[in-house]
DNA sequence: CGTATGACCATGC
DNA sequence: GGCATGGCCATAC
């Protein structure tokens, strides 16, 4: 008997996806919610990531959802207190005002295989200095 | 099916 | 860097 499970994929291509993108996040790093969208692709957006992080719900005992903030590297959520407490007993650490230093504790992606065989698109390689890569750039002009 | 909302982001000032 | 706008797309009513 082939009880074909009929699942329904279509209704949360994205939440799930997305569910699934945040487990990768190492311990004592972060993602951003653009980040996860760019990963999760297909016309996945930042917003969406927060609405599958809202819908977690008894799931967010499993998934990192505190891993995952926003791009100036300052926490969304509205128990903020509490998720940068999780960050900094994994190890992430913050500047003066309260926010996460992005260019150390900022998740590279998922590797490139792993992206490959769950249908993921694998994060743009970033430079750690912008400067650089400006200048890497030769502007033609 | 139109409208409002959201754990966002790029842009312009 | 901070503040205001517009845009983005899925959900809830």
């Amino acid at each position: 008997m082939s009880t074909t499970v009929t699942i329904t994929m279509q209704e949360r291509r994205y939440f799930e996806r997305i569910h699934q993108v945040v487990e990768q996040v190492p311990r004592g790093q972060v993602s951003t919610y653009g980040d996860i969208a760019l990963i999760v692709g297909g016309g996945c957006d930042a917003r969406i990531v927060g609405l599958a992080m809202g819908d977690l719900g008894p799931r967010s005992a499993q998934i990192p959802w505190q891993r995952i903030i926003n791009r100036s590297g300052g926490i969304s959520t509205l128990e903020a207190v509490g998720q940068r407490e999780r960050l900094k007993a994994e190890g992430v650490e913050f500047d003066e005002k309260g926010r996460v230093l992005l260019e150390r504790f900022r998740w590279a992606g998922p590797t490139p295989e792993w992206a490959a065989q769950h249908g993921f698109t694998p994060l743009p390689a970033r430079s750690a200095s912008k400067d650089e890569e400006d200048k890497s750039q030769l502007r033609l002009f």
